[in-house]
DNA sequence: CGTCGGAATTGACTTATGTCAGCCGCCGTG
DNA sequence: CACGGCGGCTGACATAAGTCAATTCCGACG
């Protein structure tokens, strides 16, 4: 992925200033250029990730909840966003953010599913420079209804990134299990669904099965089926799936029309990233937790408190995902 | 690792600045402090890699030269520094940190091996808050007589990155082979030896074999037995052991007599990343090279150009390591 | 309990950076 | 070949950030 003849001299100004610290006036000399050419190289290098300023999340992780949750959950990390007066929606999205982009290293494969919390995530996502990294699209598409598609989460953030985005283009659900299952089959979207467990990192949220829910929203179930789906069992959704209580996939029709990476291969990513700000998703991320589906957790404070009253704080926790 | 409580209104002011864009006056309001408080804050910050500025290092691999290299030695990247005017060891050097960083993932176990290039790497090594890597030392110390010392490179590096530095205290050699053999067999060092195969990424340059070279100043060896070793094949010094132009260990009684990082032990790692800047290293790096100790390559473009001229650019190249 | 030393903080000033309207040159079009 | 439009660049001004000497705060010690 050759630079742009155009672009390098952006690249210049960054490495002069930044790298060496020269100062505007001082790249400008030395490029022969104008000093507001300068101001303006340097904010494409910033917009476009040529220059990444990363701040650390640790102020959200080194806090007694999010130590108290870890241990008590044996997550990985988790990080409790404090209330910020109204936007508490934004900062979460804006620590996720940030939080994920640190998870990430070189030649990693991200899984991203998607949903409002995920949309906004992808919405506040720092540029970067990640070229060797791929953007996987977990489940399939709905018509377009709603303003935020998986896909636009992918390509989104893959864009940000400058990561390959794999989107695949099947609907999130079919009114056949029999159409579902041939066309799970196909091979374009075989070998994506294949290569899901092959990830390094996934970003999801869980949705719940209100009435108001995203999966009801979004025209995947009426309100009728999701009432139904809740006399079964139904506690949460991940990646478009019903889950029950403990996790596990509810035994239903909706379940076998879905296209989605299926539930063992959401498992089998190593580092699994959830986010969830509103307190109404207790119940579903709690199914979420008991699934497996988490190891880093993004949550805000007000959920973090209420998720560790039903976990005993101070027990020694299950040992950690090892290295 | 908690934060210290002083360090949390840096971090907020980081956050606050950086991540949500508010300007200092309005950190400032935010955290009630002055404005040259805050502007203090970010200055530690930036200091201490609560918040990290990194530039891609695309500029100096994406370049015709670099691609040849790349190409007719089967390296993953390479890195080309055009001549800067007088200082291009500095150049090298802070190309070298950065690209150095942008390799290190989380988690990631480091190998820094010494000699004054590397040391130049660390001296401008950019700061960061990597909690979680390990920095280790990859060959033993000498007495004092220069100023840069093998662990000295191992702190310096860990200390900037804010990682952990394992080092390991034994002279780089010792005047029998017994002793070595006995002391490499302390557990102490023994295990430090044998978690070098477990490295994730390592950092060394590559000596010549000269008269003025690093080995003859620092005292490990005398100008006469290097000029025996050299009569013997003797084309370069990797971590302290002498390899012949083939990048074998030669069979003398000096590599038995050091305590480092065996070759094996080296190759092992998957990312070896060498950086080289003098013209007449030419001989030295072409036998790393030939040794396979090389997978990420900074240099100077001189060199680069003269290193072309010994392998076919054009070439098909041997496949590149496999992800 | 007073005083001293050092670190942290600040106000005021200097310097650097961001911005935007206007300009210049290039290219496609009539 | 003239014209219009457009994108990139710059000069000049407005704004933000960096700096430093002076001051305050705190804790230790006599």
């Amino acid at each position: 992925m050759p630079i742009r003849p155009a672009d390098q001299i952006i690249h210049k100004a960054a490495w002069l200033y930044y790298t060496h610290g020269l100062r505007q006036d001082e790249v400008a000399r030395e490029l022969d250029i104008s000093r507001a050419s300068v101001a303006m190289y340097l904010r494409k290098a910033r917009e476009t990730g040529i220059v990444n300023i990363a701040t650390s999340t640790q102020l959200f992780s080194d806090d007694v909840l999010a130590r108290q949750l870890e241990d008590a959950l044996g997550l990985q990390t988790v990080w409790v966003v404090p209330e910020a007066g109204r936007s508490t929606e934004n900062e979460v999205a804006l620590v996720a953010a940030s939080a994920f982009l640190e998870q990430i290293g070189r030649g990693d494969r991200i899984g991203v599913a998607w949903g409002r919390t995920v949309y906004a995530i992808a919405d506040v996502m720092p540029f970067a420079d990640l070229q060797d990294v791929v953007v996987v699209q977990l489940c399939g598409n709905l018509g377009a209804p709603y303003s935020y598609r998986p896909d636009e989460c992918t390509m989104e953030i893959a864009r940000r990134l400058n990561a390959k985005g794999l989107n695949f283009y099947a609907p999130l659900v079919l009114t056949s299990e029999r159409l579902a299952a041939e066309l799970r089959d196909e091979p374009v979207i075989r070998e994506q669904l294949a290569g899901i467990p092959e990830g390094d990192i996934a970003l999801y949220s869980v949705g719940t099965v209100d009435e108001d829910s995203h999966v009801v929203k979004c025209g995947a179930l009426t309100p009728a089926e999701l009432r139904g789906l809740r006399a079964e069992g139904a506690a949460g959704v991940i990646a478009g799936q019903i889950i029950d209580r403990n996790g596990a996939a509810l035994d239903c029709s909706y379940n076998r029309r879905v296209i989605s990476a299926d539930l063992a291969s959401l498992r089998a990513i190593p580092k699994r990233m959830m986010v969830v700000h509103e307190d109404v998703k207790l119940d579903a991320l709690r199914a979420a937790l008991a699934g497996g589906f988490v190891t880093h957790l993004v949550v805000a404070a007000p959920l973090a408190r209420k998720l560790l009253d039903f976990a005993p704080p101070r027990e020694t926790a299950p040992a950690a995902a090892a290295k």
